[in-house]
DNA sequence: CAAAAGTAGGTTTTT
DNA sequence: CCTACTTTTG
């Protein structure tokens, strides 16, 4: 049983909401979990909607849990055929199903990116692209880019125009080949492949229309221009006269959208109304999480990105303790102070897991685990190397995932020689030159006479090998995963294998302690799904997980993880640490675009936070083996009036005058006694930026700049004469010059309009 | 074909 | 700084 007396009256309207297209406008913090489920329970229980026709999607499969379990204690029954998934995991389920239609095998492999990575070298081998000119990251952001927004290699094809695309065109083409070949997808070809199959296969559309009568999309301000079209496609459910109904539920935060660098697409947020008419918006604004102080501090950093839906967070818990600001003088510091402020509020009475200590980058986590390690602290590490990323998992699972997909070449590459065999790289080079001249896989070619033909030498070995591989096939048949991963680890010797490579005993035991935990894990799965337990279905659950999905929230340690992996929880105390320029924010986002996106990373940050937030920094910081200085973050100086932090620490002094002394940059006339200058600055350069109106800044008119422009506009061809012709990308005004942006060929410039001498073509 | 040594390049965020 | 790839040597 529910209680909507608990919801607040947005909230209620949420729940209560009939038919047709909802958008909730959920800040941080204001309910949004809450929401869905009781809108799931409202449904199920009040208007005997079948749980079998609910669809609801996540990012992660943590927050699908959380959803799934909390609707279940309203409902107190088991939600069993309803549909709580992420949006890979959906796709995944769909696509086996359906996967015949697109040219796969149900059995197809899910690449993850450091198979993408390897792949992609290889093609840029092959295709003789020169890797010192282009990295391979290049090639798979760009297709990965493509994906996201719906782009097929043929239609990349007939929009390259230059040099670079024209090249990434043809990789792109090579490895959709070859990935179709080893019967594999990437993670966004799962999401591509599902919009394409509805695109064309009007069965599989059709039965998925029949079936999700609602569907609820959580963190929407993160999805993609395939999610988007996926979602589209699915919620076409028609009721019993015929008629359209689009009972879609979106919820998220403008504010909170952090994964564009993922092609995330705000305007699916911001534009909601308009794709779907008659859509009801509802706001929900009331913080349940954060004191007020905390929330003032954030909504004042927010507050100056401009575009946003309109609305102010506040909260029922006046006051509380002042946001606290402090900053050291070397990283190290940062982290010693950090820890032992920590364990000065653990001794008082606080739990370790009431903590955590947030940061931009992965890197940043070390030197907090050194000094956590030191003191004996207990901690717990979300992100950085990835578990399934660690070579001894991938070499086991190379084999699982062989026994499912044979025609994986990519696995086979990875373990043919693992441990030593003799089948080394010059002979699966023949292997494969045979394989591609007969059309067959790489696995047939060493299963056949003629094949292993091509390596005469290693021919024997090859069998063998073959051998092996096929024992395992059979073996597999009468075991369970938990026994096949043991049997596999024994028959081939992996422990001596990585003895022989790691340096000491220790690393070698850490690496049999993971193969134990995957042990553990497969385990689990086959507790879990019971007679519906299969290999494949195992693999791609393990393909599928997230830092933040392996998290155990039962021990008590501090938590350690980016701003990133934190959205979406919730901390009594917590640490944004590392707030310096070119670090928070990060030196890659120069453009204003990408500044408000470091900015709502902030807002995501900071109201992570119930009782207390810190904020630190470094004067100094060892960044890639090198000491760096730099200023403390403009989201605190220019974002934070200096009276609502509480700045602490013995570097107090010498942070007052770097405070006064950052107001001085932009050298902007005030018109009024006070006025933030980076917000001045903004509306002073605001005709430069497409960026929309400000939201709920209070806009005062400032003295226009300068007339006078710099003879380009965006989109011009232009003529330089070293780097020949380029296409204006960005204008920037500095404080007496035009900054041109030009792309010369997919490398882009900066340069200053009156030095360079650009001719407009 | 395997192991060791050397070097170059890249380090924002991730399903 | 660290890893991952390339070159060299056995």
């Amino acid at each position: 049983m529910f209680d909507l007396n608990s919801l607040n009256p947005p909230q209620q309207e949420a729940v209560l909401h009939d038919k047709g297209p909802l958008l909730i406008l959920a800040g941080a913090g204001s309910g949004k979990t809450r929401v869905i489920t009781h809108r799931i329970a409202y449904l199920v229980e009040e208007r005997g909607v079948s749980p079998y026709s609910i669809l609801a999607i996540t990012f992660t499969n943590k927050a699908a849990k959380e959803m799934r379990e909390r609707a279940e204690r309203l409902l107190g029954s088991a939600t069993s055929g309803m549909w709580v998934m992420t949006f890979h995991s959906m796709c995944v389920r769909i696509l086996r199903r359906y996967a015949v239609h697109l040219g796969y095998t149900q059995d197809f492999t899910i690449y993850d990116t450091d198979d993408v990575k390897s792949q992609m070298r290889k093609i840029m081998k092959d295709l003789n692209i020169n890797s010192k000119q282009f990295s391979p990251r290049v090639f798979i952001s760009a297709i990965s880019k493509a994906k996201n927004e719906c782009i097929s290699a043929d239609e990349f094809a007939k929009t390259a125009y230059d040099y670079i695309d024209k090249q990434i065109a043809r990789v792109y083409k090579e490895y959709q080949k070859r990935l179709q070949d080893n019967n594999a997808m990437d993670f966004d070809d799962l999401l591509l492949n599902t919009v394409i199959l509805f695109d064309t296969v009007g069965e599989a559309l059709n039965y998925y229309n029949d079936r999700f009568q609602y569907i609820m999309v959580d963190e929407y301000q993160d999805t993609n221009t395939a999610q988007f079209r996926l979602i589209k496609h699915l919620a076409n459910h028609r009721n019993e006269r015929g008629e359209y109904e689009h009972n879609l539920c979106v919820v998220g935060d403008d504010d909170q959208s952090i994964y564009k660098f993922r092609g995330a697409d705000i305007t699916n947020i911001l534009s909601f109304e308009n794709t779907f008419i008659n859509a009801k918006v509802i706001k929900l604004e009331q913080n349940y999480r954060s004191t007020q102080k905390i929330l003032d501090v954030a909504n004042e950093v927010i507050s100056h990105n401009y575009g946003r839906k309109d609305k102010k967070l506040w909260s029922a818990q006046d006051g509380g303790a002042d946001v606290t600001f402090i900053q050291y003088g070397t990283d190290i510091e940062e982290a010693t102070g950090v820890v032992r402020e920590i364990q000065k509020k653990v001794d008082n009475g606080a739990l370790y897991s009431d903590f955590a200590v947030l940061y931009r980058t992965n890197a940043q986590s070390r030197l907090f685990e050194e000094r956590m390690i030191r003191m004996n602290m207990p901690y717990k590490l979300v992100g950085g190397v990835n578990f399934y990323q660690r070579r001894e998992i991938k070499d086991i699972l190379a084999y699982l995932k062989i026994l499912v997909n044979p025609r994986d070449a990519a696995q086979i590459m990875r373990i043919a020689n693992v441990p030593k065999r003799g089948i080394g790289d010059t002979t699966l080079d023949k292997l494969a030159e045979y394989a591609d001249y007969t059309g067959c896989s790489l696995y047939e070619a060493m299963c056949s006479e003629s094949g292993r033909a091509s390596a005469p030498r290693a021919a024997k070995k090859i069998e063998e090998f073959v051998e092996l591989i096929e024992s395992f096939k059979e073996y597999k048949a009468e075991n369970t995963i938990e026994e096949l991963i043991g049997h596999i680890v024994a028959e081939i010797d992996y422990k001596d294998y990585i003895a022989a490579i790691d340096e000491d005993d220790d690393k070698t035991n850490d690496r049999m302690e993971n193969i134990s935990s995957l042990v553990d894990k497969a385990v689990d799965y086959e507790e879990n799904a019971g007679a519906d337990a299969s290999l494949e279905d195992f693999l791609s659950e393990v393909s599928l997980v997230a830092d933040i999905d392996m998290v155990d929230d039962d021990k008590d340690a501090v938590m350690l993880m980016t701003l990133h992996g934190a959205k979406g929880l919730e901390f009594p105390c917590v640490f944004i640490c590392g707030m310096e320029e070119n670090v928070f924010p990060s030196g890659m986002s120069q453009e204003p675009g990408e500044i408000e996106e470091e900015r709502r990373l902030c807002y995501v940050g900071m109201t992570r936070a119930k009782k207390e937030l810190t904020l630190t920094c470094a004067k100094q910081r060892m960044i890639h083996g090198m000491t760096t200085a730099n200023n403390a973050s403009r989201f605190i100086m220019k974002d934070v009036p200096r009276h609502m932090l509480h700045i602490a620490g013995h570097a107090h002094e010498s942070f007052m005058h770097n405070y006064k002394s950052s107001l001085d940059p932009y050298k902007i006339t005030r018109t009024s006694p006070y006025e933030n200058p980076y917000t001045a600055y903004k509306k002073a350069s605001a005709s430069y930026s497409s960026a929309s109106s400000a939201g709920d800044v209070p806009v005062r008119e400032l003295t226009p700049a300068a007339p006078t422009g710099p003879g380009f506009e965006v989109g011009d061809m232009v003529n330089h004469p070293r780097y020949g012709a380029g296409k204006v990308t960005r204008i920037d005004k500095g404080s007496k010059d035009f900054e041109i942006t030009v792309d010369f060929d997919g490398i882009s410039r900066k340069m200053l309009a009156s030095f360079a001498k650009l001719t407009k073509i």
